[in-house]
DNA sequence: GACATTTCTGAATGAACGGTCAACAATAAG
DNA sequence: CTTATTGTTGACCGTTCATTCAGAAATGTC
């Protein structure tokens, strides 16, 4: 019986890159530029490895946002569970959710998600269902995060789901609005009033 | 006294083209597709004249997407400034605000103002002024529209601005989330509960 | 060591990019 | 009519684009 741990290891030269690392930097790079606004020739040289490796790891160009998209909306996925897991009050899993939009490293890159439904949402099938995917994963999460807080209450499911869209909503604004420069005072105003719905 | 009704005519061989309409249709354009996903040679192709005519009325493409986002700022303020002095109820008028974004023809371009937002504004200064603009017209809007709806309280104009800007929010949040192909109900009932506050 | 398989490297591809040029056409002024 | 000025046209510029090719290098298998 073959140790399964480690990949099996197929014929042929070994790759030289660790290949998550490597679709990490690309994503990076498409969540900070979009897809038209990222060359190949950006790719390598960030990713330090030459276009062919690229090409045979990940595919074409399109093919590499899907796989950064994908890869982003699995962090985010990582990140929302870890959130929704960790200890203290519900409420204040919450609050930092609808604080990120607002901290400074977000405003320069904002939200992947939101910036490819800006971007290429409207013109291309795969990268819309990606993103709704996305969303709806983190719908998901914050409706668990505020079942915890009602826990008490009676509020339906149906409710918590339509106010985890609507937290969501604002979530995605204040990423838009955050990378205009609007003055922190002002979002965070926006994401008080939305918390005391 | 010459007629100054009549632009100045200068010399010279005279514009074949309306000037306003082809600025238009660029709009449009960067609209749909974003600052990199369009060529000057899809602007020439839509709007119908040679290159250098474009080039001579707007100057290069980061001019013309400024100009064509200006131009849509100016659009705005206008639609805005009409529906702020329209007749019925300042509540319909805040509700049509926020319906817009769920309208078909909105999933499909989605906001100018967002999607350069997202696009653009973290990697150039002169179109995160413009946008900034943009969304602070609408937020003044706005604040007239809720100063008329509480027109009998007491509620302070701190108050209206803060509102503005949350009602904002939600309508770029709502952009956002209707280009990924989000129901239909989800949507409204977001509008709504971000209208009930 | 020979072979099949895979990756890596660097050059090369044709197309598309943003931008410019020079010749020509149309107007106003003298 | 001549001249100055501006707009139009189509060819043209060097660069960059995404993608591919040929060949060398590195591995597992026999």
């Amino acid at each position: 019986m073959t140790n399964q741990r480690e990949p099996i290891r197929s014929a042929g030269r070994p790759r030289a890159f660790d290949e998550d690392e490597v679709l990490d930097r690309i994503m990076h790079l498409f969540w900070d530029r979009g897809y038209h606004g990222t060359s190949v020739a950006d790719l390598t040289a960030t990713a330090g490895i030459g276009k062919q490796s690229l090409y045979k790891a990940y595919g074409d160009k399109r093919s590499m946002y899907l796989r950064a998209l994908e890869r982003y909306e699995t962090r985010a996925i990582d990140t929302a569970s870890a959130a929704l897991r960790a200890d203290g009050p519900p409420q204040d899993r919450i609050h930092a959710f609808l604080s990120a939009p607002i901290e400074g490293a977000s405003a320069t890159r904002g939200c992947f998600l939101c910036n490819a439904s800006a971007d290429q949402a409207a013109h291309d099938d795969a990268t819309r269902a990606l993103v709704r995917r996305g969303f709806a994963t983190m719908a998901n999460a914050l409706v668990h995060a505020l079942a915890q807080r009602d826990i008490d209450d009676v509020t339906p499911d149906a409710e918590h789901l339509s106010q985890a869209w609507s937290l969501l909503s604002v979530y995605a604004g204040l990423q838009i609005m955050s990378r205009t420069g609007l003055d922190r005072a002002t979002l965070e105003a926006v994401r008080d009033a939305a918390l005391n719905t």
